[in-house]
DNA sequence: TTGACAAGTGACCTCCCGTTCACTATAGTA
DNA sequence: TACTATAGTGAACGGGAGGTCACTTGTCAA
């Protein structure tokens, strides 16, 4: 037996979380998903609150594993067309990977009730990609391509718009096309805006 | 008998469904905040589904009334201090006012469930502040205080950064202070790049 | 005064939830 | 081969969910 069946409980539930959220899962739905009787699901988890506690520690993880170390950040890019190429390839991913789209449902469903939820939700929205793109523009004003200003204000202004519209895209999935187009726009205005020509 | 019970049963329930969301509520505690019991409610709604159907008539009767017509769009600003005062104002009001946040709340917990939850929240979220500030940067541009832009693409850009922070402050609430002042900060950022001195 | 009706009660129904437990089948080890 | 731990089963349990219903109470109109 053993087929990593604690993994495949933990992947269940976060499709399920994210779909239902917390309360409106349950024990039984989760475990007919993967073939099991719920009772099976308790030799591997003592709750449903058990699952949801590994399940933040998953993403804890993942996210200090991807986002926490430096060396795991983008490279400043070395021309404006070259931030707006990282910001598609970045969004690309986050729009287009089940998993993480899944991972942002489920933070949005919980953030009001959880507070683990509520954390990684604020770093997932809102600090964290600040925090990033901070980075990335004030080693662009070092290079001389954006003009000299507060790298944190510009990141908060470049990264806040593109995460309305990948919200949008979890939202409206029918929508993903036309909101990767207006992100792209929107780059580009902002290059036009704070670039240095 | 008979003192409004049907409206005073939709704010119980706009009150509980933003804190635990739909599943997560139950009729029983829903009826007992308003000191009746539980087959009281069934008098006046048929199921819990019903009260769920009737708070999203309310909500988009609501925001019909107060964003729909043209005639309760803010005047547009005739300087560039006016513009952030507007928006000073209007964000103080809608992160303190409890049932303009609870109405936030409930349409995060449930845009993935319910398509009418979806249509408003996008309404909510992004298309209808950005359909405000299009008026608004448009009309600055006519008088001269804006650079001339694509004002859609201003409206969007001064926005969303603006909304994350109201989400933030629907998250955690004791940030609410900060998260003003940041949005405070930002306008006159974003006077200072567009702004016509 | 009486009758009709709306509002509220409490007991009850059915269903499904999370959880437990005695049991079986399997794989690896001594 | 026998032992043991692990993974999975299926029946059962207690509780709480949404919902129904016969009944009482208060209001108002005729």
């Amino acid at each position: 037996m053993a087929n990593g069946t604690k993994e495949r409980i933990l992947a269940a539930a976060l499709e399920m979380f994210s779909q239902n959220g917390y309360a409106g899962t349950n024990i039984r739905e989760l475990s007919a998903s993967l073939g099991l009787v719920k009772s099976g699901v308790y030799k591997h988890y003592e709750s449903k609150e058990a699952i949801w506690n590994a399940l933040l520690d998953q993403m804890t993880a993942y996210y200090g594993e991807h986002f926490g170390s430096p060396e795991h950040l983008p490279p400043v890019p070395d021309s404006l067309e070259a931030l707006t190429r990282l910001t598609m390839q970045m969004v690309n991913i986050t729009v287009h990977d089940e998993k993480i789209i899944m991972t942002r449902k489920v933070l949005t469903l919980e953030q009001y009730r959880d507070v683990r939820a509520r954390e990684l939700a604020t770093k997932h929205f809102l600090t964290g990609l600040t925090e990033i793109f901070t980075r990335i523009f004030a080693g662009m004003m070092d290079k001389g391509l954006i003009r000299r200003d507060d790298p944190a204000m510009l990141a908060f202004a470049y990264t806040m718009p593109i995460s309305a519209l990948i919200h949008l895209c979890d939202r409206e999935p029918e929508k993903t096309e036309d909101a990767i187009g207006q992100i792209e726009a929107f780059s580009r205005h902002f290059i036009a805006t704070y670039g240095v020509k």
